[in-house]
DNA sequence: TAACATAAGTTAGCGCTCATAACATTCCAA
DNA sequence: TTGGAATGTTATGAGCGCTAACTTATGTTA
């Protein structure tokens, strides 16, 4: 078992190496995953070393502080969830009300699926927001609902501001996705049904 | 000065005394304080104990956990919220549709004021969610946002069931309230007026 | 009034974190 | 072949939450 995964890992005979081979990228995978399951209030640097099998001083040879590793880790997981939503809208229909509805679903379920990014992509956290990666990323995230209320407006003939409209949906759907994760639906409207609500509500929304 | 504080504090010649009076208090207030500014994540007991002039482990003849300060906190906070909530409704009045804009608008104003108070009520933390003050509290202040709809509802001849309403807007303004204090907003679409925006949509997802 | 239980403080210390400094090893290129 | 540069190491500092064991003050009861 141990001798598979050696392969697996591409160690031909790796036995304790002094030099660990991509030791940046395997301090970024294991991070990765160690925040998507216990979220980065509890992610700690000296966890990902145990799991890469070096000293806890190591990853300060490839990253300026705990910060920047998380920074990476946000820049990958909006890469993720704007594959997810162009699969969503794609199968939906590009421009159409559907395909619309299908992006705040997909938004949502990001936000469910993958609680603990979700709140590090969105959160407060003063030295990531200012970071290059996080900042590019997420514009793209963005623009690409934009272009489908823009699409779906020319189409129908609606007049409003498709920026502006598109800043309304995420503003719904982002507080849906929020009081979903954080459980506060389920302390006070525990019965609320999440999908129904988001296609009754942008619409209503779309509306000029 | 510090004379004058010792008299405040109702201490009448008080001279470093071994009983501090009421450190529960005086700890709570502290840690409020400190919260507020700092926000949750940045705040420790430790510096609550400095604040109070006891030892670090004093706080624990008091409180089970560093938890159930931010318990008391929360609770605190929620109270705050409810009244700068009723008194905007009261303003604006009951009942209207101008009443219920308001309320939106003092949400938004509330997490923009405490922010970090805000995060702390609002975000993912286990143990505080299932804390009885805080569930009662949160529990209160979601109630009058039912029954203000309700008003509404009755008066204008609305069909639509009062509390799947309040839903609807609650998820409207806190996604307003989030993406703005965490400043998501800021980098993807600086320009937003969220003030417009909560009037304009309010209407929309009171809507049937 | 004296004695004592208890409430409410103290100091000392454990185990954990992030981060830095100083040292060791390995790799690569001149 | 050899000397940097890159990439590891150990040791350490400062700060945190929390516990154990101890001390001091308080207030009730005999």
């Amino acid at each position: 078992m141990s001798k598979s995964a050696d392969e697996a890992s591409g160690a031909v005979h790796a036995k304790a190496k002094y030099h660990h081979g991509d030791l940046k990228e395997a301090l970024v995978l294991a991070s990765y995953a160690l925040v998507a399951e216990r979220g980065a209030e509890n992610f700690s640097l000296a966890d990902a070393c145990r799991e890469a099998g070096v000293s806890t001083a190591a990853p300060y040879k490839h990253f300026r502080d705990r910060d920047e590793v998380l920074e990476i880790i946000v820049a990958r997981a909006f890469d993720v969830m704007a594959d997810r939503s162009m699969a969503a809208v794609t199968e939906a229909g590009v421009g159409t009300l559907d395909g619309i509805i299908a992006m705040g679903r997909a938004y949502v379920q990001f936000a469910v699926e993958e609680q603990r990014l979700f709140r590090l992509m969105f959160g407060q956290h003063p030295k990531l927001k200012q970071a290059e990666r996080v900042v590019s990323d997420g514009t793209r995230c963005f623009s690409s609902v934009i272009e489908q209320v823009a699409i779906y407006c020319d189409k129908s003939g609606l007049e409003g501001n498709p920026k502006e409209i598109a800043v309304r949906l995420w503003t719904f759907v982002h507080g849906a996705a929020s009081l979903l994760i954080d459980e506060d639906y389920a302390i006070v409207a525990p019965e609320v049904d999440i999908e129904k609500m988001i296609s009754d509500a942008t619409p209503l929304l779309l509306a000029r």
